[in-house]
DNA sequence: TAAGCCATGTGACAATATAACATTTCACCA
DNA sequence: TGGTGAAATGTTATATTGTCACATGGCTTA
C-alpha cells in the first residue's frame, strides 16, 4: 500500500496483506486475534475512509451478530492498542493502519470532499510539536497529527 | 502570557488581557461580543486546563442562567471561529487562546497529570504534516497538532 | 476438578453534540 | 416612526459517541 498518496491500487491486496500482517504479529506476540477482532480489522481495511464505532457495529450486525456497543469498542481498543488501527480524533472514527510494522506515530491527511484518509509515518520528536515540546521542556508520550483539506484529485476537480 | 511554558504567572492578567484583546478585535471586525460570549471566554480564560462544553454549561447555570446545551456550543463556536478559543480534539474540550492576534494554527501540549494545556504557535505548512502533505500533493486547510505527555513540573516530580 | 484469566454477551446509562423551531433584540432605513 | 431583516438567544427534543457493571463462556494450568 502506498504511504505517500491517494493513489489507486488493488484494494483486495490491502485487505489480505493487512490481515496477514496482523495475524503474524499476534502469533509472535502471543495476542489473541479472535474472530471479532479479525472481522473488525477486515471491515476497516475494506474502506479507505474512516469508520465510526457505530458504523462498525452496524456491519457486525449485518453479519448476523447481535452486537452491543462494547463489542465494537473492545475490538477497536485492541486494534488501536496494538497498532493495527488508528483513531482519528478529528472525526471520532477509526481507520486501519497502512503499515505492517508494529507501533509508530502516524500523521493523517483527511480529504473533506471524498472523505479518504491517508496515513503517513512521522517522527514523534520531529515537526512543530517536537519543536514546541523541546522549547517547553515537555515530555511527549503520544501525538495527534491530523490535517484536513483536499486530496490531489479533489483539489484538481475543484479548480 | 508566556507562549513557551507551563510557567507560573499572574493569572488575573491572563483574564483581563484576553478579554480586552477580544473586545478590541470584535470592535474592529464588527463582531458582537455579547454577554454570553464574553462570559464563556472569561470562564475559559480562568483556567489553564481545557473545559468541556458541559463544564461551561454548568458554570453558566451557576451564574443563574437556565442555559441549555446549544447556548454553550454557540458561544464556543463563535469563540473558536474567530480565534479566541480553540478546540482540543483529543479531549473534546476547549481552551482560551493564548495569543492576542487573530487566526492562527496552534499546537497543544497536554499534560496528562496536571491537565494543563499549553498552546504554541506553528506554521501550518511546516512540520511532519506539511512534509506529508507536500509529498502527497494534499492541500491543507486546517491542522490538528496535539501532544500528550508530561509537563516539566510533572515530569520532574515523577522522576 | 478447581481456580484464574481472558474474551464475549448484555442491559443500562453517561457524555458529547446537533436539529428544529420560537422568540427577542437591535441596527438600519424607507 | 415604525417596519423589516439579520443575528442572537431560548427551548424542546433527539442524535451520536462512549462507558460501566455484571453475567457467561471457554480455555489453561495447577
Amino acid at each position: 500500500m502506498p504511504t505517500d498518496a491517494f493513489d489507486s491500487h488493488d484494494h483486495q491486496d490491502c485487505i489480505a496483506e493487512g490481515l496477514q500482517a496482523a495475524e503474524r504479529h499476534c502469533a509472535e506476540a502471543g495476542l489473541q486475534f479472535t474472530p471479532i477482532r479479525r472481522r473488525v480489522l477486515e471491515i476497516l481495511l475494506g474502506d479507505h475512509t474512516s469508520l465510526g464505532a457505530y458504523d462498525i457495529l452496524d456491519r457486525l450486525r449485518r453479519d448476523g451478530l447481535n452486537a452491543q456497543p462494547p463489542v465494537a469498542y473492545r475490538a477497536l481498543d485492541f486494534l488501536v492498542k496494538h497498532g493495527f488501527a488508528h483513531r482519528i480524533e478529528r472525526l471520532n472514527a477509526f481507520i486501519a493502519c497502512s503499515h505492517t510494522n508494529g507501533k509508530h506515530t502516524p500523521a493523517f491527511l483527511i480529504c473533506r470532499t471524498c472523505q479518504r484518509v491517508v496515513e503517513a509515518e512521522t517522527d514523534p520528536a520531529a515537526g512543530e510539536l517536537g519543536r514546541a515540546a523541546r522549547q517547553a521542556g515537555f515530555v511527549i508520550e503520544r501525538t495527534v497529527r491530523e490535517a484536513e483539506g483536499l486530496c490531489p484529485a479533489c483539489a484538481g476537480s475543484a479548480a
